[in-house]
DNA sequence: TTGAAAGCGCTAACAG
DNA sequence: CTGTTAGCGCTTTCAA
């Protein structure tokens, strides 16, 4: 593979100008310019960008850390941010944290070694620790739903709250009477603002009961056996709101198995927006996070700071969508 | 961040005493050997990654380019190839290249000029130039489901022509008269296995007849229309098995909409083994791949190459499953 | 068993 | 506008 210094010889130049052409940095005469490209196309040579990392600090890649790709929320969002990484110049190395902090900790820690140029979390177990240390050596990064502390942190995230008020109400809309709620693990923001939406919306109701509200793993047999408990205590629900489409789709599987009508006898909402709702039959009415422009979002905010572009340390949230389908049209 | 010189400094040796030891390579007195590494300890060094690439041309990365991460094939590949990875002490860059040979060919240039140590390719479009290309730049990469060439390439993949005579087999063991098949693209090796299994296990049965196989391109639409076509034209078909678990959970909804009934009606086999075909109702029965393992033994494979060990050049073929689940169970 | 020194490929002052 | 030079942090001969 060609160096720079191949191209320096060839163009009769020194190998600072071919350094200043590529980099437009500095004056170049036009002229030289032209001979340095030429010499640039001839030996097709492509700068080595691990030696520009050991000088610059900085490699043109990012890092997404993520609980598990398996979980089908994730493939979504990094499709996204693998496409504005690449059309950005930048590549992406992806890690699974299986929520767990230590795992966290030594992902950050390799990353450093590699000068990585930034990292999106995409997990929910980085801690105020592990933000003072990435602000220590200085390495940009953007969280996804949850900022351990306020300050220096970019956030972005959907209104969760706000959704699940949403779902409610469409419930309430589609004539549902006695409304439950599953919820996720409360030490997940979004499952804890879900669950409050969904409080906030049905406290005043004379049916309400907190028994309505029943637990879950934000996974799929999750839903199937919190559903299995609701149907116990409560049989006469006739509208689930459920903290996601994964709990959702379980809770729908349990339902039908136990010859439940759905959404006639009970409507089913869930809350994501994952492709897998539409798989389901009867198709499932969700509250659609925008997945994919979280992760663009927050890709390119990365990227503007790695550029040394200033960005607001502020959460940026975006709105979600109501998406009526099947598991929520009542015939009439 | 501390340097081998800070090490070298502190613990009174030079800098190549200090490398000896981070490598094990060469003769260190024992006593030596202890003041460094403690040394080391104090200021919590840590080699930086990147400038070992640019002396060893090696970065302890691998790229893992696959068609789309969306594809719920994907996630789990993708995890696996993560886990092996990372208890390696290798890191990896995934990409996406929608199939198309272009932003195959520009990935590969990329990672080249990164100094990746090797390439998974889980993407169909590799053709022999590439194949060429990366012999000729030395990185090591291993094959997916395909090589476009026979020699020179480390090829895993699963035994879809096999799998797609047990789905038959299967369909028929539970009492199906006429089977039908949706078939993914035939550019891709797998979709064509899995129809040349089926028409071998149907040819000779006096109710086959071409028209009983159906394209589909591996997605849920696919498998949609596909069911629909199937049943203007064969409506006493009772049993199909579809090219992948995508498709038949498509060719489920169908059905369902239908008002077919699944499995008493029409029995389904799908194939892949994605959790997907768990989370439908009835359950999808499949022909389970194993798609971690496969995932597992490339990155095993790959990093077994990078490391010099002879790792053959051949192909390394797993053995498929079928998984009975609901949507074949039919009752007596 | 250890150290000095060259070099990996590039960028960034600093002189001209 | 262009060239020289000093690193970036590490590995690897080559001597000692």
């Amino acid at each position: 593979m060609a160096t720079i210094r191949d191209v320096a010889r060839l163009a009769g130049v020194s190998i600072s100008t071919v350094s200043r052409v590529l980099n437009k940095s500095g004056y170049v005469n036009s002229e030289t310019e032209r001979e340095v490209n030429k010499a640039i196309q001839m030996l097709k040579y492509e700068p080595s960008d691990v030696a520009r990392g050991l000088t610059n600090k900085k490699t043109r890649t990012i890092a997404l850390i993520l609980p598990d790709i398996v979980n089908p929320f994730f493939p979504e969002l990094s499709r996204a941010v693998e496409d504005v990484a690449r059309t950005s110049g930048y590549t992406v190395i992806f890690g699974n944290s299986d929520g767990q902090a230590n795992k966290e900790k030594a992902y950050i820690n390799i990353l450093k070694q590699k000068y990585i140029s930034g990292i999106i979390f995409a997990s929910h177990n980085l801690n105020r620790d592990d933000v003072e240390y990435l602000q220590k050596i200085d390495i940009p990064f953007v969280v996804l739903d949850r900022a351990p502390s306020q300050e220096g942190c970019t956030v972005v995230r959907s209104n969760n709250f706000e959704g699940a008020k949403l779902a409610v109400q469409h419930l309430l809309d589609v004539g549902c009477k006695k409304i439950a709620h599953i919820y996720g693990p409360q030490e997940i923001n979004t499952a804890k603002d879900r669950l409050s939406g969904y409080e906030e919306s049905v406290k005043n109701f004379k049916w309400y009961s907190p028994t309505l509200m029943v637990p879950g793993n934000f996974k799929l047999d999750g839903g199937m056996n919190a559903a299995h408990v609701l149907m116990e205590r409560h049989p006469d629900v006739d509208g689930i709101f459920v903290g996601n489409d994964l709990m959702a789709v379980g809770a729908l599987k349990t339902l039908l198995r136990l010859g439940i009508k759905v959404p006639n006898q009970i409507a089913i909402c869930g809350f994501d927006g994952i492709h897998l709702a539409e798989a389901v039959e009867p198709e499932l009415t969700t509250i659609a996070q925008p997945i994919y422009e979280m992760g663009a979002l927050a890709a390119d905010l990365l990227i503007k700071k790695i550029e040394g572009a200033v960005v607001d340390n502020r959460i940026y949230e975006l709105e979600v969508k109501l998406v009526p389908r099947a598991s929520t049209t009542k015939e009439i």
